[in-house]
DNA sequence: GTCTATAATCAGATAGAC
DNA sequence: GTCTATCTGATTATAGAC
């Protein structure tokens, strides 16, 4: 198995050879409808992901979604793992602009809060892929995967940083290790009470948000 | 798809059928064994569920962890999804008989946390089938299984009458929606941190379950 | 790179002898 | 009911023409 283009950077791999040219910053017609196919694969892809899971998915679906033949998907990307690898480079790319979006000046607790919407947010919206931690194939091509290890890596050192702070501050339990905090946000990611509180049809997903966040923070008992 | 016998009660179908005929207490050497047989895919199944979930798993593997032929163990239990709800009402079966066995005058607050630590421990334990929520297959044939349904209810019943009670004592956010609370204390049940600071190793199996059983009724602030 | 067509594999489910 | 052997269909992945 080897890594498709995508793989190694969350920018498609037709923008990276443009630039190794020393080319302009207008990309020829050819790249740039290439590259918008390939977002188009992802993005087929990210939201299958969310809907399926990744064992459900079948590559037909994506490369029927898309409008291309299964073979030329695989001309971008060579295994199924690593086209959800890609789907996770780039939500994880979408994260770390949101991430430096974020007013520096706000409070770790704000922060980290932000945080959680946008993740819950986004899976409401079934743009959170959901890959099955189990699987060690897929655990593998993630593990291989340069741009996600480093994505995820830069991601968890600018939340593990707000977690001390607010720790420090005392909005945070100082007594949690880090990491069980680090590892409690980021499962609010893959939250099983979201898609139940919505299928219950009782709340809006921005009611839906705001109470799994209460929950998280401020646990059942409240604040 | 039919329901096979064992899907219609908690106890094995070779029991029940010994009790039709207004048999004895004590049944027969073969139906006692068949009744083993099948308990021992049941669990089989649950460990196998518990350790690579309901995709990963094979029919295979189950039936070789048993010893038996695939095309025997399908006698039992007429598809996978069938075999995946038995194990599902094994272990509410499990469940009932713990939450009767809890003390009845301890307060609310204390029942539920006994619930969801018994719960995380099953987990850890590797005992705790993870079914994929997606699979709408599976999600059908769980809803029409009259067994889990009723073990279902009888356990969401039981332990919702604590979350009011709780409520009404202050003990548990009175503002969160029931049904919210419900839902939270399920989901531990197949909480991803769990398995996660497992394989950080940092911590000991009832620490993690105390961890966890802080952040989520105190939150991540803390008490 | 994209396509049609197909290989190769695997897993769920079944047939039929015993 | 259990077994061996097989069917059936789906899925990942590839070959080769254009």
């Amino acid at each position: 198995m080897s890594y498709s283009p995508a793989m190694l950077s969350p920018t498609p791999a037709t923008a990276k050879i443009s630039a190794l040219k020393g080319g302009p910053a207008r990309p020829s017609f050819k790249a740039q409808m290439l590259q918008a196919r390939e977002a188009a694969i992802v993005q087929s892809a990210t939201r299958l992901l969310a809907e399926k899971g990744f064992d459900m998915m079948t590559v037909d679906e994506v490369a029927a979604e898309v409008g291309i033949a299964k073979a030329s998907l695989y001309k971008h990307f060579s295994s199924k793992e690593d086209l959800a690898a890609a789907a996770m480079v780039q939500v994880l790319g979408q994260a770390r602009s949101f991430l430096a979006s974020l007013p520096a000046d706000a409070p770790a607790l704000e922060q980290l809060k932000a945080v959680v919407r946008w993740m819950m947010a986004l899976q409401l919206a079934g743009q959170m892929p959901s890959l099955p931690s189990q699987n060690s194939i897929l655990r593998a091509a993630l593990m291989r995967n340069k741009a996600y290890l480093d994505g995820l890596m830069e991601a968890s050192e600018r939340i593990g940083g707000w977690i001390e702070q607010a720790q420090a501050q005392g909005a945070i339990n100082a007594r949690l290790p880090p990491i069980a905090v680090l590892y409690t946000l980021y499962a609010r990611a893959c939250d099983p009470v979201l898609d139940f509180l919505k299928m219950a049809g009782q709340h809006s997903d921005s009611q839906i948000i705001e109470l799994v966040l209460s929950t998280c923070f401020d646990g059942l008992k409240g604040p």
